[in-house]
DNA sequence: AAATACCTCCCTATAAATAGGGAGTATAAA
DNA sequence: TTTATACTCCCTATTTATAGGGAGGTATTT
């Protein structure tokens, strides 16, 4: 059946130095694989012509070609490809350009190394990352980009997820069936089937075990 | 059909103060709930003459009866009651002591508030918990109580849990089914499903994310 | 007005998990 | 040598969960 895949990750940045601390950093996580890096925006690619990465994770300042460009880059050629950007400064304007020209998430590079895995996770699983700073811009000023995802309360935006489903994921995650939980919103059993089967879709996990598991991992509880 | 309860416990402290610090971090938890508490031990004795709770917190020092005399208590009187001592000092030998009367835990006073959390439900599952520099001791200095559990990473005796049940409760936790985990381990899948019925009890979990749910509390992942 | 997203419900079918019981073997401890 | 624990396997039966499909209603947006 189903086997639970690694996340393949491509790094790029100039500094090597770098490179290396977020692989040690990627292999305590053993959900995640590092396939490749890339010490400037044109290797990158050049790597992705004959590879593939479920993950970019992205620096702007880099010689030959920088983040900006290598994302302007996708778009023209219409190429979709999840890239977080990781950058010095967490600018807004920054972070509103790399949105709108196809990133997925942000991530200033003084943030914990914790924060690199979960951007990984959450950017692959659909969602949007950012830095708990950038959050606040973003808030403060509507960006261009539409974003119809509410903002969960560590640096993820959990969304896909509505309203029900997030509530039907609470109620899985505190072992009640799907009798239990229709009772409990007073609706048909067959509802609560339908929104299980879409949490199972979006989180791509393989049964309610793995919901559970993406709503600990998510901090949705 | 079951329902999850919560875990209800007694206090027995003669500072005031810090029985209010224990309730304030125990008040976060919403599976545990501070039913009452004492002032000193005979208060303990006779609140639970009428009242009862899962899990009673006990000082050592205490006027009237302290600590140890309320467990011997217990111990003359044939009652069985889940408790964790709470102590300034974490002196080995009051540590044997008190396991011998009966103690299912203890802790001392300078651990985090998370510990204590996860002391009572550690204890209320049946385990045995112990502050981590008393386990160094106790590993040392073999103590007179049988202790046929393992020590986890983190301060929990995880108990009951055999080997095979742990490699199971884990595999079960990575989303595998029934037969993908008797593949992976050779073995019938009748077999996994006795584990899986042993799991469900000793853990009393309702079903498999309550068992994913426990490894997660118990850090067994 | 048309499209979109969300919430709701149904059908059919198969796969998996839960609940209860029993039982044999090996090993180590009392 | 009993006793106990862990590991292994089987039976029956019921309940849940998973997988695929479709579909109507409402509210919002374009």
């Amino acid at each position: 059946m189903k086997n639970r895949k690694k996340v393949r990750v491509h790094i790029a940045d100039d500094h090597q130095i770098l490179i290396d601390g977020i692989v040690a950093v990627l292999e305590n996580e053993d959900n995640i694989e590092v396939v490749g890096y890339s010490l400037n925006g044109q290797d990158v690619i050049d790597w992705l012509e004959t590879n593939d990465a479920d993950v970019l994770v992205l620096d702007i300042n880099m010689p030959k070609l920088d983040g900006i460009e290598v994302l302007s880059y996708f778009q023209k050629k219409n190429i979709e490809q999840s890239t977080i950007v990781l950058s010095s400064y967490d600018d807004v304007k920054l972070v509103k350009e790399v949105l709108k020209i196809g990133a997925s998430g942000f991530l200033a590079k003084k943030c914990a190394g914790e924060n690199i895995v979960q951007a990984i996770n959450s950017v692959y699983e659909g969602d949007q990352y950012f830095s708990k700073e950038v959050q606040k811009h973003l808030l403060a000023a509507a960006i261009g980009k539409k974003i119809h995802h509410k903002v969960a309360q560590d640096g993820v935006f959990t969304s896909s997820l509505t309203d029900r489903e997030l509530q039907v994921l609470r109620l899985i995650s505190v072992e009640l069936s799907t009798k239990e939980i229709a009772d409990k919103l007073n609706i048909s059993t067959s509802t609560i089937d339908t929104y299980r089967k879409n949490l199972l879709q979006k989180t791509k996990a393989k049964n309610s075990v793995g919901l559970a598991m993406y709503a600990v991992r998510n901090k949705l509880l």
